[in-house]
DNA sequence: CATAGGGCTTCCAGTTACTGGAAGGTCAAG
DNA sequence: CTTGACCTTCCAGTAACTGGAAGCCCTATG
C-alpha cells in the first residue's frame, strides 16, 4: 500500500502521516526501490487509532501514550484511566474558561447598542480600569 | 518610562511589548540616545486595552481590528458588536467542540474499570471500527 | 519512444502568540 | 573600576500541522 492509500483508509492526510513519522510518532515505514513508502494493514489502524485520540483532543504526547500503552502487555487501565482523566480535567479547564470569556463579552455585547453612533461600552471596558473579569476568574 | 516600567503597569511582558512592536500591533517606540525604549502614560493604556482583549480572546488579529476602532472617530459601534459577536461564535464553536469531547471521553472513563488489568474500554474504542463520535460532530 | 498525468520524494516556510536564552551595550551606585 | 540591574538584538523552540516548490517514478497513450 502506498501512502496515498494509507491515507484514504486512515482519514489522515499524506502530509501529516509524513509529519507523524518525522517526529516518531509512528516508526519509520518501509521503502520500495524508488523510495516510495510502503504501508500494511497494521498501519492504517494505529492511523486511525491516532485519528480517534486526536479527535478527542489529545495532544500528539498523548497519543504517543496512548499508542505505547496499546502496545504494551503489561499495561494497566489504571494507567489509560489516568491519561483519560487528566485529559478531562484539561478540557474542563479550558471550557470553564472559555465560558468566563464568554460570559463577559455576552454582557458586553448586551449593553452595546450596535448602531451607526460610535458610543461603545465594549471598547470603554476595554479601555477601562482594571476589572475583576469572569475571563480572568476563570 | 522604559519598557520593564511599562511591563509592570500594563502587565504585558518586555519580551511580548517587544513582539507587539516587531509585528506591528504597537507602534515603533521611541529611542533613547542609547537605543532604549521610551513609553508615556498613553502606551500604558494601549497595552492595557490589548492585555483585556487578549484575556477575553481575541486574536491579535482582531485586537489590531478593535485598537483600530478605538482610534478611529468614524467608528460605529455597530463595527465592534459585530466583532465581538464573531469572536463570542467562535468561542461557542469551540466549546461546543469541547464539549463534545469531554461527552466520548466521560462515558469511555466511566467504563474504564482502571484497575492492575490490562482490559481498557477506551483502548478498545480507540482502536476500534469508526464511530459517530460525540466529538466528530463538534 | 516521447510525453502527459498523477503520485511519490524532500525540504523550506508559514501559521499563532509568544517565550527562553545568548551575547553584549548602558547606567547608577559603591 | 566593578557590580548588577537594566536594556538591546537575534535565533530558536513551542504545537501540530499545512502549503508549495523542485524533482523523481510509473503507467498509459499516441
Amino acid at each position: 500500500m502506498q501512502i496515498g492509500t494509507v491515507a484514504e483508509q486512515s482519514g489522515v492526510p499524506t502530509k501529516t502521516i509524513r509529519y507523524y513519522e518525522s517526529i516518531g510518532l509512528i516508526r519509520q515505514a518501509h521503502r520500495t526501490g524508488a523510495g516510495y513508502r510502503v504501508y500494511g494493514e497494521h498501519d492504517v489502524q494505529t492511523l486511525r487509532f491516532i485519528q480517534r485520540a486526536r479527535g478527542l483532543g489529545f495532544s500528539v504526547q498523548d497519543v504517543a501514550g496512548l499508542l505505547g500503552l496499546w502496545h504494551d502487555a503489561q499495561r494497566t487501565s489504571a494507567q489509560v484511566k489516568d491519561l483519560a482523566e487528566s485529559h478531562r480535567a484539561k478540557i474542563d479547564r479550558k471550557i470553564a474558561e472559555l465560558r468566563g470569556m464568554r460570559a463577559t463579552l455576552d454582557h458586553l455585547i448586551a449593553q452595546c447598542h450596535g448602531d451607526e453612533r460610535p458610543e461603545c461600552p465594549i471598547l470603554d471596558d476595554l479601555a477601562g480600569e482594571p476589572r475583576d473579569s469572569a475571563a480572568a476568574a476563570g
